[in-house]
DNA sequence: AATTTAATTATAACGCGTTATATTTAAATA
DNA sequence: TATTTAAATATAACGCGTTATAATTAAATT
């Protein structure tokens, strides 16, 4: 795509695959650091040293640190679903089952959270107050996709006879009310938040009996 | 309580009063720069300008920059729930009523998020990625207090005899949709999110019926 | 008026993210 | 091999949040 036969003399560009590599490397340094010590505490220099180049290289390979960030992102959706997968794959073909199932999924998805509590902050929480406009994980269309699980589930657990617009609506709604649940009981420490189990269940009844 | 007659000699503390004062002073020019150039743009040199002190005094009166922030929350919060009670004083005693009145209020509450993206960034994206824990606003109980009216609110909406757990959840749990809303909406601005007055009718009416 | 104490200032420093510029190194062609 | 081009380095600088320290100012008492 970027690179068709480029220049006949000098030094060949990189190919997309070598820039690629170049980047996950770095990416795999930053996990390593981040996860061991948060992201604001690892300072560009020092990812530099870890990934043994210069902080100019790192700057030729992401605009931002936050960029680097973002590279992981895409990592942390897919552990996150495939564990939601291996839920969806139990069996059970009643409705009763598919209700249990997506309660189960939700939970899951909560769970998830709660239990990486860094990764929520990595994935939902890196904004700058200044530019809040940015559009998160969007741009990586496969990240978007597996959230249609939701949808699955949520269409199965409810009549056939359901609209998909309706379902489609039901969908966002709980997608929201499960984030919203995982925000609020991480960022508001100090409430007595009932127990999330509890919240989940009541969000996916609410949805399916709204 | 922090003052009571300290010292003989030399000059006095300074009293609670007069503390609040120069913090007020502080936070008032903060607020003024923050809304018009946003909260990195703004430094604590220049705040400390702004203020007519030094920085070193900026730092007597706030341990940390985002310790500026949080002084204005309680304000925003203020001033949203002054907007909801207006809502909630509308006339009408049926319980068709109650659910619409639960309906627009749970609306105005995303709607005042949606139409102040900058004010939901000061209160629930403020955080340190490195320093999740940290509880919001919730030390300061007069907030917190507030939120009742959304209990109140439902606890009418619904049939009298519903136990006070479960209203207790159910408030909760809406509260969590309607964060998790306004959150998705502003946040993942790249994704064709529903209507939200959609979104937050399918979170009451799920709710009330869960 | 002299003394004592706290508030405030002045000044410098630290590492940070980020940018700019000039130089060196690596990989290709002629 | 000499040349060309891009990758990578080296180095310095900017303003940032924050901390430390010493000097100054203000308000009280003796």
């Amino acid at each position: 795509m970027s690179n068709p036969k480029s220049q006949a003399r000098g030094r060949p560009v990189l190919s997309d695959e070598e820039v690629a590599e170049r980047r996950r490397h770095i990416a795999a340094c930053a996990l390593r650091l981040f996860q061991a010590e948060g992201y604001h505490a690892v300072s560009m220099r020092r990812l530099a040293l870890e990934a043994d180049c210069t902080v100019m290289t790192l700057y030729k390979y992401f605009d931002r640190k936050i960029d680097v960030l973002r590279q992981l992102w895409g990592e942390v959706f897919c552990d996150l679903f495939d564990q939601l997968d291996l839920i969806a794959a139990r069996q059970g073909d009643g409705q009763d089952d598919d209700i249990a199932r997506l309660n189960d999924i939700a939970f899951g998805y909560v769970r998830y959270w709660l239990e990486h509590r860094e990764h929520y902050f990595l994935v939902f929480m890196s904004h700058d107050v200044s530019q809040p406009d940015v559009s998160i994980f969007v741009e990586d269309g496969g990240t978007v996709a597996r959230f249609s699980l939701f949808y699955e589930c949520v269409a199965k657990a409810l009549k056939e006879e359901t609209e998909l617009a309706v379902v489609n609506i039901k969908v966002q709604s709980l997608i929201c009310a499960l984030n919203g649940i995982a925000h609020n009981v991480i960022t508001i420490s100090g409430f007595e938040w009932a127990d999330p189990k509890q919240l989940v269940h009541t969000a996916v009844s609410g949805v399916l009996n709204a």
